[in-house]
This record gives C-alpha cells, structure tokens and sequence, in this order.
DNA sequence: GTCTGTACCG
DNA sequence: CGGTACAGAC
C-alpha cells in the first residue's frame, strides 16, 4: 500500500456510548488506519459524545448528536474547511440525520436517512419526503463535477442482489419501489454507488436484524454506501464490508457493519 | 475450627441476578464455607431465580420471589423439613418479605422488612404495622424456648451506636423511635441480638449508601441483623460483617454486607 | 433483539 | 446511586 492512502469508514453504531469499547477495540484491531469515520445513530446529544477517546487517537468529531435517536458525527484526522448540521432548514433539521464537511480535496455528506415504514404509511411518506428533500439539497448544493461524496445508512436495498431472499423480503421496508427510485434519482444527478460499480455481481450486505441471528446465516441487506461523483470515485481504489465488528457475540454489536473505502490522494 | 461448625448468612443483595457473579465469586472466596445463606431484595420471580448455579455448589433453596421489588430465598446444604412462604395471611401475603424454614435443629425466620418512610407517611405506617404483624406471627407462631433465628434485613438501626453519626442522621428513616420500638418487641418476646449480644460497644455496619461513596468513609447503618432465642444463641460461637462483597468498585456491589454467624452443632 | 428514555422504588 | 419495568424505535 502506498503512504498516500486514505481510508473512509461509514458506520451506524446504534449508540455511540453503547458500542464505545467495541468501536475503539475495532480501531485498533485495524491498527488505526481509518482517515475518516462517518458514524450514524449516535443516539447521544453532543455533550453525551464520547469525544476524548477520539481525540487521543487523532481524530477530530464533527457531531450532530440527538437524544435517543439519530445522531451523526464525522470524525477526521484532518480538521474540516467547514461543518454545515442539516440541511439548512430549520423544517428539516429538527433530527439530526446529515453532517456535511469539507476537506481541501473532497466534501463529504454523512447521512442517515429514516427509516420508514409500511408503504402508505406516514413514516413511508416521510422517508421519500426527506429523500426528495436530500435531493434538492444535493442539487442546490453542489454541482457532479465537484468531488463529492454521500455516505452513511440509506436504508434502501437498491436492487434485489442487495437482499438476502427477495421472495422472503417481497414488500419489505428498505425495499419498496418508491425508496428504491428516490436513491436511484441521487444516481441520476451524477452520483456512483461504488460498491456496486467496483462489484458489479457481488452479494454483500452491510445490515443484519438481530432476531434470529441473522448475521449467522447471512440474511441481510446493503443498506450502507458510498455515493460518489466521478471526481470522487477516480480516486478510490477498493472498497468493501468490515464484519470484523459485527460477526461476535460480546459486547454486543451494532445490527450493521462498517463499509470501507480506500482512496488515493495526491 | 472443629468440623461440626455450621455457618449462616443473611445477604441483601439488592438484586440476585445483577448480583449473581459476585455472589458466587464470594461463595468462592470463601471456600463454599456456608451451609446456609438467607437473601433478600432477590428482585425476581422464582422463575428468575438463577438456581442452577446454586444447586450446583450443593444448595437447595426455598424461595419466594417477586418481580422487581422484594423476595427472599434460603438457600442450605441440608433441605429443610418445611417451607412457609410469607405470614399465611393474604392480606399480608402481597408482598414477598418472609420465608420460614425448619430443620432439624431449628427453626429459620428469613425477612426483608419494608424500608418505611417519612414518620407519619403511608410508608411509614406500613412499617410499623408490617412489624406488628410479624411479632403476632411469632408470638402464634413459635415459643422463646424453641431453638429460633428470625434474620434478615430489618431495616431498622436499632442504637445510636449503630448509626455512622447521630446527629446528622436524626430523624433519618431506620432510627425513629417508633421503628426502633418494633423491633424491641421482637427482643422483648424473647429473641437476642447476637451481634450486640457478643459485641456491646462495637459499632459495624452492614449498610452503606450509594450516593457519596459512603462506603469508603464507612457512613452506614447496622440494618441487617440476627436475632435468635436462647436455645438458637447458646449454639453461636462468633459473628461478624464480611466487608468481601461490599468494598469493590466493579461488579457494583449491593448496598449490603454480609452478615455471618458461626454455630457449633451437636 | 437491543437500546434509550421515563418512571418508580430502594 | 443503582436496580427493574415499560414504552417506543429500529
């Protein structure tokens, strides 16, 4: 590996506090090569962010906490040009789901985008609503020449070869036809799943539901990605899942795992 | 030590399931000394009762559980001849604060008395009159001559000399008159506080607080006691607060110690 | 299945 | 301060 190699995580943690001593275990199980860390669902309010272990290991947090729920921080080992929490509208920023930085040769949004809910729903609604939303925002914000990257938990299987068992999973929230288009319109505006373009055929999920162990049977989705422009994703050069967080038994781990993109910058 | 000796224990454990690995690390600790341990505050049912881990070091235990608050179990080496759960009165039967059990040799009353409240509360009154209703119990139950050791968490310091300091602690719940008079009923029908009895001016507590770390300023109370007739007393050969379980920081330990009594048996 | 708040009791 | 129960979310 060349020394110029950088390394972004994405990772929803389901507790930041609750999940401290594997992430930081993780961290060093990966010898500390991770530039960049977008973590969703903090669950923590800033305050309650465990800021000093990763500031001992380099790293400064760019948090957008919440109590209970949500939450998303970036933590870089290079301090942001710029932090910008939310969209920028006071309508939509009342959870905390999108933490924008810019770094001098790339801006990277970290998101984690609703859940959902039953189609029809009014959860179901919200999620295409706050899509068509990230969207706009995408749109107004910056242009498909510039290296950009959106990253973190989308909660959207885009294709059926993102889940385990698309009969089992016919009509499953993560899957529904609308959730799928309004990822897809972020891939129209210019945007490159780089998993899926590096791996056009690959199975590879990055969530498992904690019932009935389904990380032991490997009955999952790819809810968690990496969108690029093609600014941003010339320079990567792999990418891939970590189980290493997530195949274990104690202390309990998050129901996803961390998605890993390795980029050169020159 | 002649190998006749039998020891007896009364533990509030506040929590036997949040307790379990200190509890069996102290039985460890002890070298499997106890041939009967009396708890209380088991904070479960007794399908939640861990009994395996019991039965598996040679105990059999009466128990008499409760989901979340209150329940008592007596646990020896030897079953006992009978199990009484409670007063055998519903009205008094509710809650789960009284376990007797008879063996050969004697008779073993196993209470959690109720912490009471603020003198003239609810609680308060239902204290007293839950100590009301045990005197009659025994008073019908049982007679000073028979070998008896009515033990447990009586939630009452029953001296001046058995609180950490009695001017701040004036008024404090657990030394007013009226709770201190309760329990001199009992000593009046004819049982014998054996650690007093053996220890006149010891003070040695066997409750500390959690709040402010009382333990390490040793602030406490003598709240959990033994107290047995002649016949149970002139079997006694010492006794003693094992601080084992109470003076750590992790596992968090119950806010009781403790106490243990050593008899001869013929 | 796992986590966080809130509530209640010690 | 520390335990359990419950509701709500995912």
């Amino acid at each position: 590996m060349p020394s110029n190699t950088l390394r972004i995580g994405t990772f929803n943690v389901n507790s930041i506090r609750a999940r401290l001593s594997l992430i930081l275990d993780w961290l060093t199980h990966r010898q500390d090569d991770l530039d960049i860390i977008c973590f969703q669902e903090l669950k923590a309010t800033h305050d309650d962010f465990p800021l000093s272990p990763f500031e001992e290991r380099g790293y400064f947090c760019a948090i957008w906490g919440q109590k209970a729920y949500n939450g998303v921080a970036t933590c870089s080992r290079n301090r942001p040009l710029s932090i910008q929490r939310g969209f920028g509208q006071k309508e939509w920023d009342r959870e905390s789901r999108l933490i924008t930085t810019t770094f001098p040769e790339f801006t990277l949004v970290n998101l984690y985008a609703p859940r959902g809910g039953e189609p029809g729903s009014q959860k179901w609604r919200y999620k295409l609503n706050w899509y068509q939303h990230l969207l706009e925002f995408i749109q107004n914000s910056f242009s498909p020449e510039q290296p950009l990257a959106v990253v973190g938990d989308f909660n959207v299987a885009l294709t059926d070869l993102d889940v385990y068992s698309p009969e089992e999973l016919a009509g499953a929230i993560g899957t529904l036809p609308e959730e799928r288009e309004a990822v897809r319109r972020l891939l129209d505006w210019g945007l490159v799943d780089i998993f899926r373009h590096l791996y056009p055929e690959k199975q590879q999920f990055t969530w498992w539901d904690y019932i009935g162990g389904a990380i032991w049977h490997n009955e999952g989705m790819r809810l968690d990605y990496l969108l690029g422009t093609p600014a941003f994703c010339q320079l990567i050069t792999d990418c891939y899942v970590d189980l290493w967080p997530r195949r274990r038994r104690r202390p309990t781990p998050s129901d996803h795992a961390p998605f890993i993109v390795e980029l050169v910058c020159r």
